[in-house]
DNA sequence: CGTATATTTGATATCAATCAATACTCGTGG
DNA sequence: CCACGAGTATTGATTGATATCAAATATACG
């Protein structure tokens, strides 16, 4: 028996978890073929209806920002979800206010947790798709903990390049020509930086030669190697 | 079929991951039945030994803490792993090297994954618990995110505190008499801050009687409620 | 008991936040 | 199509929280 639903859990305080699934499109077409396709307006909060069954969100286009709150109002966005990525809604346990609001317009599949766990059972696959993508969702929380925690303002906007090139690139679209939906503030929410700082990081790349922004939500990646080193952690670049 | 092993995983980086598991006492004597016991000494590394099968440790009494590094060789303690937590070692993708280190002498059950997912198999109720405490772990990893995007180095230790006196009541310790058998180096760089940073924070909590401090690695916690307080991102604290 | 190490306390420097102003985008209506 | 205006992004000047540098004190272990 397969069950996604978490089992009773002290450390865990969230009433939605959105993980970067990485499921792959077989898991993805076979979880839409049981679900209900929904489509989100941007600005809208994704919230779970009183007396509605637990479900799980997984999206076929579109941006989702799943967003903390502490109890003085101080938030923060954990986490962009993208194509393919999976947004599960469950109890948590009151300690703290977890939010998902639609970034741009959104198309999903919705599926019960208890449907799925049926899937789940009936396709061993699909069990395992899911359970190693949490798990590297594990690992890929870690690098966002390290990136907070160890980053200096113009590698965390690099390192947020590459995240976004790389899932583009997962999911069939130009790895150096981004689209971001996403606002400056939003960006800056995400990367724990103000708008100020993050404009001035672009800045400096595109001074550099390393991006080009036609547009302020088109990115060109001109240099990605430039770009890994920054990210990873190489020395970082000064005005002159 | 249950299957810990994550599958192709492009997002995935890291090499070992732990997680803070929660899975409760039936759980872990069933996998402690499966598994040999093993000890090991503080200040080693556990390192996979090659050609060895991929295993999990799950804690029985000690500290390890798993650590990242980036190329250029800062690295951060991400988790302290302690009783009933449990320590996955698979490949990673090279990306990312990841450490785990005992921080003191620590007891362990080993078992190899595929024994792991056998037992899962026949045991529906482990598999449940692996998955919930997979998933509540992605909700403590955002909370850490939420620590260090959003708060101040005081609010930081106090959430540390917080955590700890959690995890010590979860496994029938005292809840205010904490045992933190790491040093202030390694509080630091968790917490991403420095030794002078926690030490005036640490001075700060008992200067207005929140904590006592018999020894260094000994805290008493005094006033809990405050704590929370703080922890949750009231007001900070000021010297005078 | 003495020495090496860990911790605490103090003074200054730095990166990013804040405060402030300008420039750009994009949608709307003339 | 162009002009306007509201919101968004960029650039500049100053402040502030924590890092860094430096020293003193406490702890632990032989």
């Amino acid at each position: 028996m397969f069950r996604v639903t978490p089992a009773t859990c002290a450390g865990c305080a969230a009433g939605k978890i959105g993980f970067c699934a990485n499921l792959g499109d077989t898991a993805i077409e076979l979880i839409a073929g049981i679900s209900r396709t929904l489509r989100i307006g941007k600005s809208r909060i994704i919230a779970r209806e009183e007396q509605a069954p637990m479900s799980a969100l997984v999206l076929r286009s579109g941006v989702i920002k799943v967003s903390h709150t502490l109890f003085d109002g101080r938030q923060q966005i954990v986490d962009f979800l993208t194509t393919g990525d999976v947004l599960i809604q469950h109890e948590g346990n009151g300690k703290v206010s977890v939010t998902a609001e639609a970034t741009t317009d959104v198309d999903a599949c919705e599926v019960s947790l208890a449907d799925l766990e049926a899937l789940c059972n009936d396709t061993p696959e699909l069990a395992q798709s899911m359970l190693g993508a949490v798990l590297c969702e594990i690992g890929r929380k870690n690098q966002q903990v390290m990136m907070l925690g160890r980053k200096r303002a113009d590698e965390r906007v690099a390192s947020f390049l590459l995240d976004f090139s790389e899932r583009a690139a997962r999911r069939g679209a130009p790895r150096e020509r981004l689209n971001l939906p996403m606002s400056r503030a939003e960006i800056a929410d995400y990367l724990s930086l103000t708008t100020e700082t993050v404009s001035r990081a672009f800045s400096l790349l595109r001074a550099e030669g390393i991006v080009r922004l036609p547009k302020p939500h088109q990115v060109e990646i001109c240099d990605i190697s430039r770009l890994q080193e920054i990210a990873g952690g190489g020395a970082h670049l000064s005005v002159r």
